[in-house]
DNA sequence: CCTACCGATCGGTAGG
DNA sequence: CCTACCGATCGGTAGG
């Protein structure tokens, strides 16, 4: 039920899919959904809080041991690419009905969000004080690094001629390149 | 009216924005605004043919009677950048709701769309064939580029530390560093 | 898991 | 531009 819904959702947004559309996908009845959710809404929270939660998680394990600061920049940015290969519909969803989600999730999910992309920044001005990166606007830097690797999301394929490995790999070095690594 | 369904398409998305809203931020009744359209879709339609007409039209004029293949890149990304810092609810509804567009229109505006990449992919090449570009990947430069500008849209503010210009400056910047310009 | 059904709201029309 | 109203569909409930 939760992938009916991920799939749905990713495909025309929270409010352009109905239940009886996700009811439809699993052969069953839409009143019968209700012995699994209290409401619509709890499908988009438990998408949108697996989701973010998992992308802290994975950069909290991606950094962890590594000094070097461009190392970690990489590593980060690395697993932040894979995810949006890896589960293209969950970061679609994330990136167009965030505004849809309802409080208090809707607050905890952007926390996250935004401790994300301060730590991936933080990263850039460490990196720019040790002399390691050229690019004075850390902030700019960050979106920028960020904002093509959730676009992945919106292009990748599984049966296209790169893996989701291999497209992790090569933006991990275009973000390097978008810092300015010297 | 255009005004305010771009507005509300863009803050809520086309599914979640109901006539009665925009008649409401227009201060008349419903049925009023069979005046001036035939159907809803005829709004997302208007906002999504003029922006990437728009896009595309950019694009040519940015480019046309210039040689340099590095500076043809470097025009094109700034006017795409530019686009997308000043004209944010049109890139957010194009971005979001392209998938709501009814046919022929969304036939249409993917074309235009496409055209305008694989401009950008050729100019890559082209740099690339040159000698000018070290990225050999020129598909994912060309989205890495693409979507890091699309992404201006989701995070510009008019009242933030740079300007529209000064952003698309910075970007077309990164877009060269996103290619490997050497 | 189902049938039967609820009030609310949707996009849109009739008629002025 | 309005009031009055349409059928369809929405998310959700009652009761089994």
């Amino acid at each position: 039920m939760y992938d009916a819904a991920l799939t749905l959702f990713a495909e025309r947004g929270y409010h352009g899919t109905a239940l009886s559309q996700i009811a439809s996908m699993l052969g069953i009845r839409t009143p019968s959904l209700y012995n699994h959710i209290h409401a619509k809404q709890d499908l988009l929270r438990d998408v949108l809080t697996r989701t973010t939660e998992g992308v802290w998680q994975d950069y909290q394990e991606a950094v962890e041991g590594v000094d070097d600061v461009v190392e970690r920049l990489s590593r980060a940015t690395r697993v932040y690419a894979l995810r949006h290969a890896q589960h293209r519909r969950e970061a679609l969803v994330v990136n167009r009905d965030i505004a849809n989600l309802e409080e208090p999730a809707r607050t905890h999910v952007l926390e996250l969000r935004r401790s994300h992309a301060r730590a991936i920044q933080g990263l850039i001005d460490e990196g720019i004080e040790a002399g390691r990166f050229s690019e004075p606007n850390s902030t700019l830097a960050a979106f920028g690094v960020l904002e093509m690797c959730v676009s992945i999301a919106r292009w990748f394929r599984d049966d296209g001629p790169l893996s989701a490995e291999e497209v992790a790999d090569k933006y991990s070095e275009l973000a390097l390149r978008v810092a300015g690594v010297v």
